[in-house]
RNA sequence: GGCUGCGUAGCUCAAUUGAAUAGAGCAUCUGACUACGGAUCAGAAGGUUUUAGGUUUGAAUCCUAACGCGGUCACCA
């Protein structure tokens, strides 16, 4: 039992015991105290000030005394002012603490709960290569894959990716009519850039196209139908659907080509999945979902033959579930692919981490599920984030104002090597050491930045600044693990030399750092529950940071290698092991590696 | 327009989900390496939490309205 929840248990039994008065974990808040006042954790006397018709200064003082009669063992002292309660944990409970977790290397981490989750991210289109918006998709889905594990969950990773449709075909004859057979090796290019190259080539064609029919007379909305690189793509599509066997090649071709590039992008971010879907595949799959959802009366057929559901109870529209020709829509596929997965994986619960355009959509899905009576439909969960925009307001491809994901890695682990070579701190590393090191600190940086920020806000990126090495960042938190590595590495060195010098045990007491990061490092398990509850790794990337901060005040104060007394230094000692560990495991918790020097 | 999310220091973000004097980082200014790593630490300055009401012992947080900025309401995916 955390610190928080001892102290709220025992304050429950001494409200009952002392007045007689029922609180619950609702209504007995126990916070942590403010830098101000003195004490480790606050109890909010006032909801009971009423109920109980006494002073707060009263009520905090019988209760204060009852925790000295009744728990000595956790609390050494306490002060009341206003209506608080303020609490110090006893240092035996803090050097207890300490000696019981300091070595454990999975401190904070729970054992398996039987539970099986899948988590789809990333999920790309096979037109174009990713960009900064991806990038956000894909950390937090590993993140949030990371921190599930971490409470115990089984978690599958998934992907599914959009490689059919209109956008593909743009590509495709844009490639056609335009490529004089040029593939990405031949264009010495990564193939989704290839692929996307042709993506921005067509929409080119397309506008000038438009741009002289109008000027030819002809009304921009029928241009915009006429332009015959669009009807080219329209009848490429169907002849896709027919299963066409040149342009079935052609397809698999580019798409070829577009998968060797997200590998290697997704090598580099570390990004990987136990399963890929492939809309190609899966888009009849809804088919039988609907033929279900007839029989039993949750959907209905109008006269054309298309196929609806009527969510007016659940405040929305009627949706099309299935066209009047009989092909599926977006939604319809989703909702094969749901049931499917639940199967296949035997899921407790399915994540998915899509954008927050999507809200509605995914509402709907639920819902759907919901009148098919599926056991699992409560079990949809959506991790929607915002967007990631510029100074200058929304990336627009067409504008050329994306932040390409490859060159934002690239340049993010160039400025990790100027910051480096700088300070020339690892000049003994090999050439492969140091691509490791940049790669470490660049994309830990990149992450670091992109997962900092509460996911379901939009973010803002500034492209002309670049991402900071300083404060609130990953090569901060990075930085406080190396240089405790360096010092744990001085000392093992120096024991050895003199070693077995066992002195007398002698008392001391703990600085007010020490008590303050070691309070710290006990909130470690709090901190990745919540993150899981709230499917949120900020708060990992919060806690990471505040926990380098608390470390390195302590580390200006206070002496580990020349502490007063063995003793002390046995304790420091413990509590550096201790921190690096804690921010090893957080930054892991977000994908985050961090380095023994840099 | 309906539904929905957001609005906090010059900028980028926090605030234990209703508690004490709203906290960090960047940028600005001042100080700290003949002590274990200065990618650090200590400090200063910076706020009518968009506005106006309301509920409460207590509101950035809950309610109502206005203003501003997104998203969505496709037989696109």
């Amino acid at each position: 039992m955390s610190f928080t929840q001892q102290i709220q248990a025992a304050a429950i039994a001494g409200l009952k015991e002392l007045f007689n008065a029922d609180a619950t974990e609702q209504s007995l808040q126990v916070n942590e105290t403010k830098a101000e006042f003195e004490g480790n954790y606050t109890i909010v006397l006032f909801p009971f000030v009423k109920q109980l018709k006494k002073s707060p200064e009263q009520l905090g003082s019988e209760l204060g005394k009852y925790f000295l009669d009744h728990h000595t063992a956790l609390i050494a002292d306490f002060n009341v002012i206003k209506g608080f309660l303020n609490l110090s944990i006893s240092e035996s409970a803090l050097k207890n603490f300490l000696a019981d977790n300091a070595g454990q290397k999975d401190f904070g981490k729970q054992t398996s709960n039987g539970k099986r989750v899948m988590v789809e991210y990333s999920s790309p289109n096979t037109n174009k290569p990713l960009h900064l918006g991806h990038l956000r998709n894909n950390f937090l889905g590993w993140s949030i894959s990371e921190i599930l594990k971490a409470n115990g969950y089984e978690v599958f990773k998934s992907s599914i990716v959009n490689d059919r449709g209109i956008h593909i075909c743009k590509s495709m004859i844009a490639w056609q009519q335009f490529s004089k057979g040029e593939t990405p090796a031949t264009a010495g290019m990564k193939g989704d850039h290839f692929v996307g190259k042709y993506y921005v080539l067509f929409n080119d064609v397309y506008k000038e196209q438009v741009k002289e029919l109008v000027s030819s007379g002809m009304a921009e909305e029928e241009a915009k139908k006429e332009a015959s690189i669009m009807k080219g793509t329209q009848q490429m599509l169907l002849e896709w659907e027919k299963g066409d066997p040149d342009v079935r090649a052609l397809w698999e071709k580019m798409n070829g080509w577009v998968y060797g590039g997200f590998e290697k992008t997704y090598e580099r971010i570390g990004s990987d999945f136990d399963i890929t879907y492939y809309e190609s595949n899966t888009y009849l799959l809804g088919k039988q979902f609907v033929e279900d959802g007839l029989a039993s009366g949750a959907f209905f057929k109008k006269e054309d033959g298309s196929v609806w559901i009527d969510l007016a109870d659940a405040g929305m529209d009627e949706k099309l579930l299935l066209r009047k020709d009989g092909t599926s829509v977006y939604i319809t596929q989703d909702m094969g692919l749901v049931k499917q997965k639940f199967e296949e994986f035997k899921l407790d619960e399915s994540l998915y981490v899509i954008g927050d355009e999507q809200i509605y959509h995914m509402k709907v899905l639920q819902e759907v599920c919901k009148k098919l009576n599926m056991p699992f439909a409560e079990n949809i969960h959506h991790l929607s984030y915002g967007m990631v925009e510029l100074t200058t307001g929304k990336m627009k491809s067409r504008e050329g104002t994306v932040v390409d994901a490859d060159d934002i890695v690239d340049e993010m682990t160039a400025t990790a090597r100027r910051h480096t070579e700088e300070l020339g701190k690892v000049k003994d590393f090999t050439e492969g050491e140091l691509k490791d090191l940049f790669d470490i600190l660049g994309i830990g940086a990149m992450k670091f930045y992109l997962l900092r920020v509460d996911p379901k806000k939009r973010m803002i990126f500034n492209p002309e600044e670049s991402i900071d090495f300083h404060g609130f960042t990953g090569p901060f938190i990075q930085y406080t693990h190396a240089r405790i590595q360096s010092i744990l590495r001085k000392i093992a060195a120096a024991n050895n030399e003199n070693a077995g010098s066992e002195a007398d045990a002698k008392e001391f007491s703990l600085e007010k750092s020490e008590k303050e990061l070691i309070v710290f490092l006990e909130k470690f398990p709090a901190v990745i529950r919540q993150a899981a509850e709230e499917y949120n790794p900020s708060v990992m990337a919060n806690y990471a940071f505040y926990l380098a901060k608390n470390y390195n005040s302590f580390y200006s104060e206070h002496s580990v290698a020349n502490a007063p007394t063995p003793e002390i230094k046995a304790l420091r000692l413990q509590l550096s092991q201790m921190t690096a560990a804690v921010i090893k495991s957080a930054m892991a918790l977000l994908g985050i590696r961090v380095p023994e020097r840099m």
